[in-house]
DNA sequence: CAGCGGAATCTAGCGGCGCTAGTAATGATA
DNA sequence: TATCATTACTAGCGCCGCTAGATTCCGCTG
């Protein structure tokens, strides 16, 4: 491959990101759904065709901006875990820190989480921060509980719950705390 | 009022409801993002503008039918607990039932939970019959304990996450049935 | 019973959506 | 410099939610 087919290929990428970062602002900003592929293009500074050119759809590019989003949450579910006073705390700083996260970027999480997409979930082809952020709930629980897994799923689901139902406002925001604090201490001592 | 009068509101009455259960049957049987003006509108074999004499927007039409779905997940659920063999499998006698509802009817249970609305929850001018279904699982902990409105949201918002992760593909549907065994069983000895 | 007037309903169309066929511009190669 | 494949663009399709204005309907009055 030529140098210059190299530079080409660089810049491809860097448009690439470019579409995905521009989209998660515009949802972050506005919703997801003020994202159009018209405003979309506009804010990149390109034709609508282009975006078609790296994504099959408009839904590919929720996707990828989902799948970025995994990696961070990941992040910052692991270091919440860390910073934990103590290992008993851990499943409490890892749910705090869930629901922190869901709050503060609520259209990057609708697009993780809630928006219809074609990402594998618990599948071979899951993506390694997916499951990466799924093992800090994991690693919450003894290693010698044979159903930790079984644990963390169900903890992430109702924290999902919370999460969601509290964005759309069908629950009252400021009872998480309070809500949070007896899931945890639910499933902890056990 | 004439008498013709009362025959026309009626009438109206009627066409109401045919536009309410024609957008849900079609939701059911397509998805809601079949539903359109234009597809609704056709099948109940009116133009479009009649819609909006009855209804501000597609998304009032939406709400309608969540409205419609509270009245049949209460007596659901209220069916549930009552046929309880004794107080003690109350709890997951409901949660059963909530989750069942949830997947046989999945468009439904979307338009009452998952699609952005309107309709207040846990305000003064909730629905009844949204106060009667959630009603159901605070009656599932015992009077005495001060807390069972704070169980009940806990325990809705779990069952909500399994919900909708299982229905989305996010968590394999297979798994429900431990999942809620561990969710009540983790709920009641308390 | 004729025909008036208001209400009910429809036709037609606006702006915007996701997406794509076909054209024009670009730039590496011969 | 001429060629030609690649790249990006313009323009447009069929659909969306929604609405202005024309039209039809029908009970009421003279």
């Amino acid at each position: 491959m030529s140098a210059i087919n190299e530079r080409r290929e660089r810049e491809r990428a860097q448009r690439h990101q470019l579409i995905i970062t521009a989209a998660r602002e515009l949802a972050e900003a506005e919703g997801w759904e003020a994202v159009t592929t018209r405003r979309l293009a506009e804010r990149v500074e390109y034709s609508q065709p282009v975006l078609y050119s790296h994504f099959n759809g408009k839904d590919a590019i929720v996707s990828a901006v989902a799948i970025d989003g995994f990696s961070e949450l990941a992040a910052h579910l692991h270091h919440a875990r860390q910073a934990a006073p103590e290992p008993g705390q851990a499943l409490r700083a890892v749910c705090r820190a869930y629901l922190d996260f869901a709050t503060e970027r609520p259209a990057l999480y609708q697009a993780m989480f809630v928006m219809p997409t074609d990402v594998k979930f618990a599948s071979a082809e899951t993506p390694p921060p997916l499951r990466a952020a799924f093992g800090e709930f994991v690693s919450c629980f003894r290693p010698d509980n044979e159903r930790r897994e079984l644990f963390a799923e169900v903890t992430w689901s109702a924290l999902h719950g919370m999460a969601v139902l509290s964005d759309s406002g069908r629950i009252p925001p400021e009872g998480q705390e309070e809500r949070l604090d007896f899931l945890v201490t639910m499933s902890t001592d056990r």
